[in-house]
Parts: structure tokens; sequence; C-alpha cells
RNA sequence: GGCCCCUUCGUCUAGCGGUUUAGGAUAUCUGGUUCUCAUCCAGAAGAUCGCGGGUUCGAAUCCCGCAGGGGUCACCA
């Protein structure tokens, strides 16, 4: 029997999530879903001076809204915990207790002006900087105010990233780096390996930042005496320039503010995977549970990919579509109004009753691509819009006709309306008589009835639209045109 | 500067020595779907597979150089 998976979100709290750091959380929970393993969030929250207040909450709050459910976590506990490392400083320092005995680790007895004196000298050689260069022959015994320094052992690696497939290095790129700092807190380097082990992780997903120290990782784990957890390096999520890493200043919005616009999570996930997996086939869309199934960390690209947003919006209405026959009441409200963020995408002249919305949604679900465009595409179901002339003056059609034409073509209108019960079947067959009454092509007669019932630019279908409008509405609408 | 990673249509990608005149998706454009917008369908255009050498009967695919991009060299993660 093969060690049970157990993969780990480990984001610090220090600013809002962006999608390079939910596609490490959803490779992570793919892999433990799959497997029936744990998916486990730990908060690295080492640094006191950069951390964020409340940026512990938004990272959970977006893994809920995603569906990226923990099983472990600061919130919900579990037996390995707890899990900030801020709670956890009295089992770093019995690991650092430990290595101090072994004879692996010593304090620093350098100012850190010294060490930056060290490391711009290495600068202006033009070499890496090395402090284990300058290990101290005599260290002072540790009192606990001083950093704690691995003492390395360097040597050649060679190992295998689930990802990146066979790497290697050599010893030139081990060093004694700092596993306790003067404050007490451990280190990322130190804390991050001390917690896989206690927590018993199989796999550790992460960006390629920390390619570079893989190697400083390695010896730790065999000074430590353990054996180093399956190793994924996710390449980076890049702006749309290519060049660097998404950012703000990529226009790069927090995972939320897609929610909050109302994109489908599941699209979210789908779209995120897709920079970088994909599963051999020429399949573009993936629900969750598909993605569990077809998810392996072999397929994952090497290469990093540019966000493009548009593909996004495509994606996300292609799942909006792909919906469209399980759309009841019930998902209609959870969708649009009990997500987490709370938001109501309706216009707000739209009426609370889901059973009038739901046809609504239906006649606008194919033509939506987010949430946030319902106002605009529904607003005339709920209130009269003010009559805009443009929209016939300036109609390549209509804008032909004479103002008597028009005013005689709606009378008309008015008159099969009015014998009309407003099923959608007798006004298709009510319109199609008309047209063959007045003698008018489609695009003048039916765009003019649709542009008096809805003053709108686009609308759905125009016998589906009246349809929903009612006969009164429709007949109001049509005496204000005139 | 040292070390490491990456490089196929604008974008996301398939491709693991011959079935490839390099496939799909998206984006763009055109036509059709009784009206608009969208969907859907059909079609067009779009990649000298970063460059240069090799190996081979044959290379996007293997090897070696080079270039470009990225990462890293913190008491940040």
């Amino acid at each position: 029997m093969s060690t049970p998976v157990r993969t780990r979100f480990a984001p610090s709290p220090t600013g809002l999530l962006h999608v390079g750091g939910v596609r490490t959380a959803l490779f992570a929970w793919l892999l433990a879903r799959q497997n029936k393993g744990a998916f486990i969030l730990r908060l690295e929250d080492t640094d006191q001076k950069r951390e964020v207040s409340g940026a512990d909450q938004h990272i959970m709050d977006c893994l809920h809204a995603l569906g990226l459910e923990y099983d472990e976590g600061p919130d919900n506990g579990g037996a390995f915990g707890p899990y900030r490392q801020h709670e956890r400083l009295a089992i770093y320092q019995k690991w650092a207790k430990q290595l101090v005995e072994a004879g692996r680790a010593y304090a620093d007895p350098y100012s850190p002006a010294e060490v930056q004196s060290f490391r711009e000298a290495a600068q202006t050689a033009h070499k890496p900087f090395l402090y284990r260069e300058h290990r101290p022959e005599q260290p002072p015994v540790w009192d606990g105010t001083q950093p704690l320094r691995f003492k390395s052992d360097p040597k050649p690696y060679k190992w295998h990233d689930a990802v990146m497939g066979d790497l290697s290095t050599s010893p030139e790129v081990i060093d004694d780096f700092v596993l306790l700092k003067s404050d007490g807190y451990p280190t990322y380097n130190f804390a991050h390996v001390v917690d896989d082990a206690e927590m018993q992780v199989s796999h550790v997903i992460r960006g390629q930042e920390f390619l570079a120290s893989q190697p400083n990782y390695l010896n730790l784990y065999e000074a430590l005496g353990l054996t180093p957890p399956v190793l994924a390096t996710m390449p980076h999520i890049l702006g749309p320039d290519g060049q660097r890493k998404l950012s703000k200043r990529d226009g790069a919005k927090d995972v939320l503010d897609y929610i909050r616009q109302g994109y489908l999570p599941e699209a979210l996930l789908n779209f995120i995977a897709s920079l970088g997996w994909n599963d051999g086939t020429e399949q573009e869309l993936f629900n969750a549970q598909q993605l569990i199934e077809k998810f392996s960390l072999e397929r994952v690209q090497r290469s990093g990919a540019r966000f493009d947003e548009r593909r996004l919006q495509w994606m996300n209405g292609a799942h909006l579509r792909e919906q469209i026959c399980m759309t009841t009441e019930e998902q209609l409200a959870y969708s649009l109004g009990d997500n987490f963020v709370q938001k109501n995408f309706w216009p707000s002249e739209a009426t609370a009753d889901p059973a009038a919305l739901l046809p609504i949604f239906k006649l606008v679900q194919e033509r939506l691509k987010y949430f946030d465009e319902l106002p605009e595409l529904t607003r005339f179901f709920f209130a009269d819009l003010p009559v805009d002339p443009t929209l016939i003056t300036e109609h390549k059609q209509l804008k032909k006709l004479s103002k008597g034409d028009l005013k005689t073509m709606l009378e008309q209108a008015q008159a099969t309306l009015q014998a009309s019960d407003f099923t959608n079947a007798d006004l298709t067959d009510r319109l199609n008589k008309l047209l063959e009454e007045t003698g008018q092509k489609p695009a003048v007669l039916f765009s003019l009835i649709r542009i008096a019932t809805t003053q709108a630019p686009a609308s759905p279908g125009l016998a589906e639209t009246l349809t929903v409008l009612g006969k009164e509405v429709s007949l109001r609408r049509l005496q204000q045109q005139l």
C-alpha cells in the first residue's frame, strides 16, 4: 500500500490571492481529491512585517468561493494542527535544537550590515553570494537572539520533479541559509520542510520561484533524516505582455473579483487548469469532477502561460450554456443570489420572484458571458425604458421609411397583438401572418416591433420576448412608441 | 555575473523519429440560422515549429552550440 496522498496549499497572508496562487491550490486539491487523500490549507505567516490584516480570511474566502474545500486548515482544524505557522513556533524550536545538537546548525555571529557587505562584495565581483564562504570557525553558542543558520553539506543533486522532469545541480548552489530568524520565527525555507514532514504531506506543489532553492531543501531533508515528498514545480502565469509574472499592473484582478463579476467557480477552475494543463485530447471544457478524474502532474506544461481574459469569457459562457438544461429555480437562486458574495446580479428594477425570473434567464442565458452583464441584457423586461428615437433613425432598414409608414405598421402590429393570447405559438403564428399581410420583410417589421417593445439595442427573439413581456406591457409600449 | 528553467498560429495548446501539405480551441473576418445581440452551423485567414549546426533514408520530435525570455543568488515567501 502506498502512502496516502496529502497535499497542501501554503500561501503567506501578505495580500490578495491571484490566479497563479489559485492554480497551485487547484492542482493540489485535484490531486488530493483524485486519490481520496487530504487537502490542507496552511498559512505561512512567519513574516510579521509583510503580513496584511484580513489576507488570511481573504484566502479562505477565495478557496470556499471556488469550491476548493480543504480538509484541514486554520478555521476547521485537523489532526496535524495548528495550521498557522506563528502558532507552531515551539515545533520549529524543537527541530532546530535537534540540528544544533547534531552539529548541523550554528549561530550567525555577524551583524546584518556585515552580511550585507559580504553580499555586496560578491555582487561587485559578479559572483553569487554564498554565506558559507564566511562560515565562522568558532561560532558562538546559540542563545536564540542570533539567526540560526543551517550548516550545509554542499554536494551535487539529481532529483525528479513531477512537472519539470529530471533536474540536477552542482554543489555551488547550496548554502548556509537561515533557519530561525533573530526574532525567533522560522524562515520559509525551514518552516515548510518541518511542517510538510509533521503534517505528512506527500506532494509539494509550488511555483518555480522555489526551484533554485530546491537543492538546499534536499540538503536539509538529508540533515533531518527525512525522505523528501514528491516535488512538483509549476511554471508562472504571465501577464498579457508575456514578459513577467501576472500582477496588479496588468489589470489582474484577484479571484474574488471574478466571482463578484459573476463568473462561475467551475468555469474559473476550468480556465485556470487549462493554463498549462490538458488531458491530451481535444476536450477543452471540463467540469470539476472531470478535472479530478483526468488531472495528472505529468501533463502539466513546463512553460509559462499568458492570462487571456477573452478566453476566460468564452469558457464561462460555454459553462453557462452547458447548465441550460439543469437550470431550475433553486439553481438560479443559488447562482445568482446565494453565492457567497451575496450579490444579486439582476437589475435594480427586477422582481425578486424566482418563478418570474426563470423564463427571462432562460432567454438571455445563451448571450451571457458572465452575470454582471445581466442588467443591460434584461432591464427592459422589468421597466419601460424611455423611447429612444435613434434606434429607428439609425436602423439601416427602418431609417429609409417615412413616419407615416412606420405609424401604419405599428398600428397593424397593435391590432394583431390585441387579438393574441400571447402564447409563444400564437404570437409566432400571428406575426408570420402579419408579415404576409403587410408584405414587409422581417428585417423591417420585426425590427420595428422589437424596438418599440424593448427600446433596447439587442434582445432575444421577438416572439419569445413578447411572450415573457405579456400582453399588457407589450401593447402599452407599442402605444408609447406611437 | 554564476546557477537553473523555458521557447509550436495573436493567445491557450496537440505533437513524444515517418500516418503532418503541423491538429484543436480561442480571438479576428465572411456566409447561413424569418429581426437585433448572442448561440449554433459552414468557411477563410493565421505557425518558415526561436536561430545555427549535427545524428538519421527521414526531425517540431534525438544531440551540441547560440540567442531570447523567465527564475534565483534575503533574518521574503
